[in-house]
DNA sequence: TCTATTTTTGAGTGATCACTCAAATGTGAG
DNA sequence: CTCACATTTGAGTGATCACTCAAAAATAGA
């Protein structure tokens, strides 16, 4: 008994996601964003409550799908240390020209946010701080299997994990040439796979 | 025979510096540089030009600074690697009141800027190489000195040491518990210290 | 003091910002 | 077909954006 949406609210998201993840949030106008989502200013804040709020929901988006996707890539994995020195050697290779960005969305939006903005912070370092959890986790079924000394600290290891991939999105971002950033990746990985114990 | 400029071009980029660190490009506006320099509108543009060049001015004079202080570090120390080493431990446990931000003002405009403002993204990443450069140099001074195997890449070496020091800040900006920051420039240093070999 | 030269002033420019809302439009249940 | 109700429309809101410029003020040499 009443009109339904004409927009797909995902693939809106997604739509914005990749404006934003661009643009970053300061640099993103309503303007661009009506032109994007092909939707007139009422029917945003209908959807969306306000550009903020847009922000968030599409950063969650993210997150969830980055998320999955690694979950998968690691929990699959015979060899989780392999997996993970992998994950930085595609990361490196990827020529992602679908991507709006080479960097991070969750360490773009950290490093954007004022003092207006905190809460697109904090949701940032939550998600982050989750994201550590996988890789901990990674780390973890690597101990289950005998692959990592049972007294390696799997948290510590993430983090230092995160910390590699982190910079070498940033790296990738900067325009650093191809063999140099491969290199970069290279070390990193065989970093991790020193770890590994022989089974 | 004429009126001397009231204001100090150099404090005056220093305070512009502070707030562009803080805020961001995007996110500064006149307004908010007026109130901070204590100049109007048309002086600053009487100085400055306009505000893109205002941040490019304030980039450089952050990035002059940085590489004097690192250049003075390295290039004075005994023993390069611990110096190296020593930095990342200390920019893990300085709580730095003052500075705008714990993250890297290179890395910050590399990720802040559009296609519109391309130009501020090229200075920094010069600016990064730059930086690069000096990281070298001190692992060149380590060869030299016998501190570091003849057949070490030194500058494939600084690459990862810059990658280290950006993923560092950035994990100081996003809150990361002092202990956990102190764990990781602890592992990272130690991996610069295992490089030496014996005198 | 006078005057040539520079700097400072600050109201004002049109453009764009995020956002609103009353009216128009579409739709499914009865 | 009717109509209650959800969605869409888009001109319009006041605020703020980066920036300008003619006039006023200040200064150093003559």
């Amino acid at each position: 008994m009443a009109r339904s949406p004409s927009y797909n609210r995902d693939a809106a998201l997604d739509t914005a996601l990749d404006l934003f993840w661009k643009k970053g949030y300061h640099a993103t106008s309503l303007k661009d964003l009506e032109a994007a989502l092909a939707m007139k200013p009422g029917s945003i804040y209908a959807a969306f409550t306000s550009k903020e709020a847009l922000y968030l929901a599409a950063l969650e988006r993210y997150f969830t799908r980055n998320r999955a996707a690694l979950q998968t890539l690691f929990s699959q994995a015979d060899a989780p240390l392999k997996a993970l020195a992998d994950h930085l050697r595609a990361t490196a290779q990827s020529r992602r020209p679908t991507a709006p960005s080479q960097a991070c969305m969750l360490v773009k939006t950290i490093l954007s946010a004022t003092a207006d903005d905190s809460a697109l912070a904090q949701a940032a370092q939550g998600y982050m701080t989750e994201m550590s959890g996988v890789f901990a986790a990674a780390f973890d079924r690597a101990q289950d299997l005998g692959a990592l000394p049972r007294e390696a600290d799997t948290a510590r290891l993430a983090r230092r994990y995160q910390a590699n991939l982190t910079a070498l999105r940033i790296e990738a971002e900067s325009g650093t040439d191809p063999q140099a950033l491969a290199d970069l990746a290279e070390d990193m990985a065989r970093d991790i796979e020193a770890l590994a114990q022989p089974a």
